[in-house]
DNA sequence: GCCAAAAGGTCTGAGGTCTGACCATTGACG
DNA sequence: CGTCAATGGTCAGACCTCAGACCTTTTGGC
């Protein structure tokens, strides 16, 4: 298995989204959560634009449900325009670039998002504890060759990214690449959940290109000190990473 | 809502055991998961021996299932011995004693367990991060006068243990309470997660009255720091404790 | 060009879970 | 001392999910 496998595995089997405690009502929580899993592992650049997706039985273990659920998330996500399925040898569902606002809801989302505030908001201290820490462990343990490899590859996409869109998923790329680093699966859990509400709430302001600047020069400092085996130091620079997403964050969404 | 009742909404809502990423394939991950959740809140000593759980529909809002399942998992608690339950007004299912070594399965802990080591290990790293972290926010964050009686209180129950099975509880208590002064859900999650392992791996080794006084020491210097309001220093001694804790299991677990 | 492998598409019976209502028991309160 | 509200106990129908086999389509390799 390789590592970007692993990686899948890892952000598949992350714990459901945080609905607030409870479930849907409905009675459906499985097929719902697989829905947002495989969501989220497209957002979060897992699967990036493009990329065919694991055979619908390989994605029934990583998901840990029956390939009956697998294909209505797959049907579910076909029909927001996410993917595109292709039968016959060599066929799959390919990851196609998600339209600008195919949301269920037609609402406006600060308004529909107005209820999970809190939640975020959480998400944005979880992350300085969680992240940060992921940088020190990174820094600490031995990782592989390709670990490495992955994360500059990463890295370099995120310098490389076209536009903000594709700049925000390689950005969760990278920063799941460094978790991914430390080889625990409960800290690649936990930066999966904070980088979906992140992602979450980027998507509801405006992108500054002064702010993906200060962003690059900060990714750029991480990795040198994840990669230069400077355990503080890593911490600091994701410490003060968070803290400058946190402030724009705080800023625009109240 | 008190305190007391968030933390266990917090505790209970907290992610199912990570079986290693697949569910049981017998196909009830829903009943399964109520007892485990229901079994470590109590482990946890969010609800002490000798206390009264919610009501079985209450419980259902707080767990996210239905009653009938509630109830199947407090069926299978009670056969374990860790609850009794009585009708009518004024009953309900009270916390027993803990029996030496209920297990479902008879076979030795540590041979059942083996297969759980990977993940055990990796909750110690996944802990060296968050309990730090948890204790760093919450000597930021503003507290309420309850809460910081709460962490008073929970401190007090770890120095008065009268054996080991209390002092663990209340340790587990203890943690859980630091998490809850950070008011963030996700972090009170986190530590749930921890503490579970950590409480399993405990429940394995033996364990020395040395140990407990050391723990003891750095349990004093962390809610102290806590307390003072100084952020640094009470994630320092948390990492010290967390450092301490983990080589202690990590050399009696090979 | 043929064929086997790889993928998606379909079906069926068994079993788990949910919803919602109703019954039975008991103690708290007037 | 009676009432009744709170609590556990029970049931039925609908829906969801699972497991596994089988079919259909497509392509890569011989």
């Amino acid at each position: 298995m390789s590592d970007r496998d692993q990686l899948a595995h890892d952000v598949l089997t992350a714990s459901r989204g945080r609905s607030g405690g409870e479930q849907a009502p409905g009675g459906r929580p499985t097929f719902e959560s697989c829905v947002e899993r495989l969501a989220t592992a497209i957002r979060l650049g897992v699967y990036p634009y493009g990329s065919t997706l694991p055979p619908e039985r390989e994605l029934a273990g990583l998901l840990g449900v029956s390939r009956a659920t697998v294909r209505e998330a797959i049907a579910a996500l076909r029909e927001a325009g996410m993917v595109r399925t292709t039968r016959g040898r060599g066929g799959g569902s390919v990851v196609d670039h998600e339209p600008p606002t195919p949301g269920s809801e037609p609402g406006d989302p600060t308004g529909a998002s107005a209820l999970r505030r809190p939640e975020l908001l959480d998400a944005l201290v979880f992350r300085r504890v969680v992240e940060p820490g992921a940088c020190f462990v990174a820094s600490t343990v031995g990782r592989s060759a390709t670990d490495l490899e992955e994360l500059r590859a990463a890295h370099e996409r995120v310098r490389s990214a076209q536009n903000p869109a594709e700049h925000r998923q390689a950005d969760s790329r990278l920063h799941l690449a460094i978790a991914a680093l430390t080889g625990s699966a409960y800290l690649v859990d936990a930066v999966t959940q904070v980088q979906a509400a992140v992602h979450e709430m980027l998507l509801a302001i405006p992108v500054l290109p002064v702010n993906i600047e200060h962003s690059s020069a900060q990714h750029a400092e991480i990795v040198a000190a994840v990669e230069a085996r400077e355990p503080e130091r890593a911490r600091r620079a994701m410490e003060e990473h968070c803290d400058d997403t946190a402030a724009l964050l705080r800023g625009l969404l109240r």
